[in-house]
RNA sequence: GGGGCCGUGGGGUAGCCUGGUUAUCCUCUCGGCCUUGGGAGCCGGUGACCCGAGUUCAAAUCUCGGCGGCCCCA
């Protein structure tokens, strides 16, 4: 038994851990271990990340150590990891010279290389990305996938320009990435362009996807950054243009980490479980037969026939000793898309007994009608059904409000702001974060573009403040 | 940064204040019987006092230290 999706964060918690996503006894704070069940769901959303990435990045591998020398050559972004960066100060039982850090992330490492590598425009743009762990001395309240000291799954891609249009591009198609891997999870987001001083350290902006918990606090799920040509300066990433100048290119860097699995079991999970994607289910469909005594055989031939019929998918036939209302809590558990029932009663008629995850209702098919293409097409509707359901949830805890006297906690506000810093400073004063600024406004929201700012009533556009992940 | 709480089988717990019998109950797990259309029942079994030191005839229980976890406030 689970919590109640209601009290968000136990049902989280406990879910983790009873749907063997996450064990989280290992004896580090805010370090887990992943179960194979959990680690399965991992491996498919990033096999869909990967995908993407791979149309226009190359994987690269770069190492877990970082001297300090190289990691504190910009100021700005040192100054942003200082406090929680975890350092290698022993070979053994000898202090090294130069402490070693482990990446907090890898900008400074790639870009000394990154020096290197690139000597001419022909050399570029580089587009590279890996998918490593990194690690931050997190001192606050960790949680599992959302809070932790080592992400055991980042990433991070980086890439490198001739100018600051070039790289502005590249931000753009980042976001159409972006927008595309979690179109495909079916978790809705904004996309919100951060106040100057939640922007990345070293960054000339930031753009951060951000979707809303139940408890109505937002989470940060990908961030895309314009390094303009900080960087550059700072590790000498220089080119020789077509006119025989030396020029300073311009560089992005842009991120997901494993909140895009926390993001997916939040949003679409219920008080019964995980709602996985079919896509992403590391069982698609399981097979629940009900062997009533004398007739035991040809119900389990009758399951075989159908999980054979089926084998271009993940399919699981539960022909353990439990009893069939047990299976179906347990599979609804663990999120499992389609399940199929076949009893005494399905073999005289022919027919199976369908169920979908994310509805309640059963239904009768015949066995003839049971095809790869039914399948394909019921995992379309249903992600259909689950963007649906999660935009909805998202828009109940949305509120557009004209005075600063309705800004609270609750929930996500949105409202008009102009760029002074004063008045976004103004926001945060209710004990709130300012999210920022609309990139682009989703097509689900249809409140005014632009307005009189909530503080000052100059001329401000669409902007965003909630309690944050 | 400041304050508080807690470590008992795989998970959740009682016992601790007031030291003393075979450490309680639920769940999980293993074996058996009987069952199977939304978490069946019965019988039997395995499995625990975070680590170290101290006090004592005797420590899960009291004291100190360590390690680990949780919560609140800034």
């Amino acid at each position: 038994m689970l919590p109640p999706k209601q009290n968000f964060s136990e049902w989280f918690h406990e879910l983790i851990q009873q749907a063997e996503i996450l064990d989280v006894r290992y004896p580090v704070k805010g370090l887990y271990v992943w179960f194979p069940f959990g680690f399965k769901i991992r491996r498919y959303v990033y096999e869909k990340l990967r995908e993407i990435m791979d149309r226009d990045h190359e994987e690269v591998y770069f190492p877990t150590l970082i001297p300090e020398s190289v990691l504190r050559k910009e100021s700005q972004h040192i100054k942003g990891f200082e406090n929680e960066v975890f350092w290698v100060t022993f070979g053994g039982s000898t202090p090294l010279d130069v402490k070693l850090a482990l990446r907090p992330t890898s900008e400074t490492p790639m870009y000394e290389m990154f020096a290197l590598w690139i000597r001419t425009h022909a050399d570029l743009p580089l587009k590279v990305y890996q998918i490593v762990n990194v690690f931050r001395y997190e001192t606050k309240h960790t949680r599992p996938l959302i809070r932790v000291r080592e992400i055991t799954s980042f990433k991070e891609a980086h890439t490198v320009h001739r100018n600051y249009e070039e790289a502005e591009e590249q931000v753009k198609k980042a976001i159409c990435y972006y927008k595309e891997f979690y179109d495909f999870l079916a978790i809705p987001y904004m996309v919100i362009r951060r106040p100057d001083w939640d922007k990345f350290p070293g960054a000339a902006y930031t753009v951060a996807f951000d979707t809303i918990m139940l408890d109505g606090r937002t989470m940060q799920i990908a961030t895309v950054h314009n390094l303009a040509d900080n960087f550059s300066k700072t590790f000498g990433i220089t080119y020789e243009d077509v006119d025989g100048q030396h020029k300073f290119a311009n560089q992005t860097c842009y991120g997901i980490s494993e909140r895009c699995v926390a993001s997916m079991i939040a949003i679409h999970g219920d008080d019964n479980g995980l709602v996985l994607p079919f896509e992403v289910a590391p069982i698609q469909v399981v097979i629940i037969p009900i062997p009533y005594r004398g007739r035991e055989d040809e119900v389990i031939k009758a399951c075989r026939d159908v999980a054979e019929k089926l084998k271009k998918f993940r399919v699981l036939l539960d022909d353990s000793e439990d009893r069939p209302g047990a299976k179906y809590y347990k599979w609804e558990l663990k999120g499992v898309p389609v399940r199929i029932e076949i009893g005494p009663r399905e073999v005289e008629n022919g027919e199976v007994v369908v169920s979908f995850r994310d509805e309640k209702k059963k239904f009768s098919l015949k066995v003839e009608e049971l095809r790869e293409e039914k399948i394909l097409e019921w995992a379309k509707e249903m992600r259909e059904r689950l963007r649906r359901k999660a935009v909805e949830n998202l828009k109940s805890m949305i509120s557009f409000i004209k005075e600063l006297s309705n800004l609270d906690a609750k929930g996500v506000k949105v409202f008009h702001l102009c760029e002074n810093r004063e008045c976004g400073l103004e926001i945060e004063k209710f004990g709130v974060s300012l999210l920022g600024w609309f990139e682009e406004i989703p097509d689900w929201m249809n409140f005014p573009k632009e307005g009189e700012c909530i503080v000052c009533g100059s001329r401000g556009k669409l902007a965003a403040s909630a309690k944050t992940y």
